[in-house]
DNA sequence: TTCGATACCGAACTCATTGTTCAATATCAT
DNA sequence: ATGATATTGAACAATGAGTTCGGTATCGAA
């Protein structure tokens, strides 16, 4: 890939990111963008059709840089996953979650977000399918099974919401124990 | 009220939820509602602030309806209320909800709903705190009461919505055993 | 270093939408 | 009948999205 495209590329992640540090996703404008980037408006047409196709693309890589880690290619990471037994998948999101890289956090509470919670919710369908035998026993019987991940997403996105709007004061092994009590 | 103020009024009301069911809120815009409702452009400024307060103003409408029977002045909805047994609040609503009075389903899983989302939810919080006592026994020891109650309501929005993506296949009683069954 | 390709620039443009204003008109309640 | 008030619709300003295009700067390869 071209520096020049490259450079630009970051540079409207980074005005971006720093955008939503600041104000609602739906608030902010593709001149603002422009603006704090330093890129001519043409010039960011040409990377992104629009402003939701630059969200799809910075969740890509956000995304990508968490939830990669879980399928355990990185040995720093498997570490922790093999040292704190099964429920650590969670906990493991939850530390994640709680560095708050790229002010992701920002897009979880914002208004009008449902296109980063699809995303979201795409990559956490994928965690929990394989982690599904984490919660098995309990009560599959009673309800359809995609009712069943449905919830624990649910209950996973809304502990966070919780812990989030609640300015993060407990730890990231409290909130995953709130989140399988709750369960 | 003005005989012509009502007329407006619900004129626009009928539009909108006439729009509702065929799009979703955020792309519907003001010159459709007006030419919708056939009124004029500042007539439904001289009504509404905004688009938004709209959406507001039908929420108090349709939740009055919805959520007041509740409170027991509705002496049908008492004598099903006293019928059925503590859960039937639930039951209640989720009956209720099935009938789709006036599109308001569609708004539920519609992208960009957070304002509507509010509203339902702050309903959602009264009713909670009234029936608190239904989950009482459980689980309280070991979270926080307003982690509870928050996943009380996300738990109940996250199955309505479940049944509604599911084309609502299932009897109100059974989801609401469903829903009871995954607390 | 040169040179062709390509990325960037930015101003100007179209288009859609929002929200306001105002004078003319219609409808109301009494 | 009449004074008050609601409606109308066109015109207006402001904002933002997305496009176009000629000119300029930068790249990478020879």
């Amino acid at each position: 890939m071209d520096r020049r495209q490259k450079k630009t590329r970051q540079a409207i992640f980074n005005a971006f990111t720093e955008l939503l540090s600041k104000k609602d996703f739906d608030k902010i404008s593709v001149g603002e963008i422009i603006d704090e980037a330093d890129v001519g408006r043409a010039t960011f047409y040409a990377h992104f059709e629009t402003k939701d196709f630059l969200l799809k693309e910075l969740c890509k890589e956000l995304f990508c840089h968490i939830f990669d880690t879980e399928n355990g290619c990185n040995t720093e990471h498997r570490h922790i996953f093999e040292c704190d037994g099964e429920s650590s998948v969670f906990l493991h999101l939850f530390r994640h979650l709680q560095k708050n890289d790229n002010n992701i956090l920002k897009l979880l509470s914002s208004p009008n977000n449902e296109l980063f919670l699809g995303y979201f919710k795409d990559q956490l369908e994928i965690l929990v399918v394989d982690h599904i035998s984490l919660f098995e026993a309990k009560k599959r019987k009673t309800i359809p099974d995609s009712l069943f991940r449905h919830h624990i997403i649910s209950t996973f996105i809304g502990t966070l919401r919780w812990w989030i709007d609640n300015k993060m004061k407990e730890t990231p092994e409290r909130i995953t124990e709130y989140f399988f009590a709750i369960l």
